[in-house]
DNA sequence: GACAGTTAGATGCAATTGCATTAAACAACA
DNA sequence: TGTTGTTTAATGCAATTGCATCTAACTGTC
């Protein structure tokens, strides 16, 4: 009873608190500088970008929302009226889905692939300027491990998406 | 102009880009997860958690509302209506600012303390959970400085906030 | 095929956020 | 003192988020 307690009321250290707090703010700062880079660049949100990442590598029959949902750990309402939006700025379209009388398929537009890939260096430079300014390219690396061990095994569906979004975007931005 | 553009246009490398999609990554369901435990017991969003920790540490005297937007790095008039609903729930105290007829100060009342005292424990199993359990001292300590580093120098105001909010909960804490 | 259970997606409504603007008080200065 | 510019804080309004619920379509079982 004794030891059960001492366990379960475990509680963090001052350097694990220290790890999460520069966690919640050095997203924040980061988050907002892109945000703010993108804005002023007269550019769409962040989270429209990893959509239209999302849909574009799904090729021409592009994914299912569920499959979006799940990519991106986005709320399924949330998610639904996310794309109405980017859906009506013309960047995506929303198919019937030939084999699932529920669903639907989001694809691609061409108007999609030019935001996406304007959006990119605007995104690339925020990200150097955040990121890649301030570490060695040994200590990014580091910093990669550890904060993925913070992300696996947080939940079942995160795990085989760790390499997820941005990471390729990479490869097709140009 | 061809070194020129070279540095303006300077691409984050692969490992810059892994460790900033962790970073997003880690931080959502790290947030999520406290939010959700917060939520699950009944309790105040983690805003409030450091609204009340913040307005507590000044003392008796509470402080100025604009102290409180530094601190926090939350948009003026986000911070105006999130006081309101702290208020209105009976955790704060606005008490008109003898010295500046603009502005007034933000109390802590006694039911602020206690619910404050009450989110602790279940903010530090969070953090335990999503931090503490996945790593080592060690590793919690090199996380905690890479972080640092991305913090730093990103914002003047942030900068003597660094050691800010959740780390210093420890000491109040219990 | 009928029926219970599950999954995909949308939607009404309340709460929160972001933006732009406003009002009041202060500060500096002619 | 009157004028101008700045700082503190609030607020109207639109956009976004969160929650709960709903509909339609699928699955499995009998």
């Amino acid at each position: 009873m004794y030891l059960y307690n001492i366990e379960m009321d475990k509680r963090p250290s001052d350097t694990v608190i220290r790890a999460w707090t520069r966690l919640m703010r050095a997203q924040q700062l980061a988050l907002g500088s892109i945000e703010g880079a993108l804005k002023a660049a007269g550019l769409p949100p962040l989270v429209w970008y990893d959509v239209l990442l999302e849909v574009e590598r799904a090729g021409p029959d592009g994914l299912r929302p569920y499959e979006l949902e799940r990519a991106m750990l986005l709320a399924q309402y949330n998610l639904s009226r996310l794309i109405d939006r980017i859906e009506a700025a013309g960047y995506v379209e929303r198919k019937l889905c030939t084999d699932d009388g529920r669903g639907q398929r989001v694809v691609m537009t061409d108007a999609g692939k030019v935001i996406r890939r304007q959006m990119w260096p605007v995104y690339a430079r925020a990200i150097e300027c955040a990121v890649g300014d301030r570490l060695s390219e040994e200590e990014a690396e580091i910093l990669g491990d550890l904060l993925g061990r913070l992300i696996g095994g947080q939940d079942d569906l995160t795990i085989p998406k760790t390499a997820s979004n941005t990471v390729r975007a990479r490869e097709l931005a140009q």
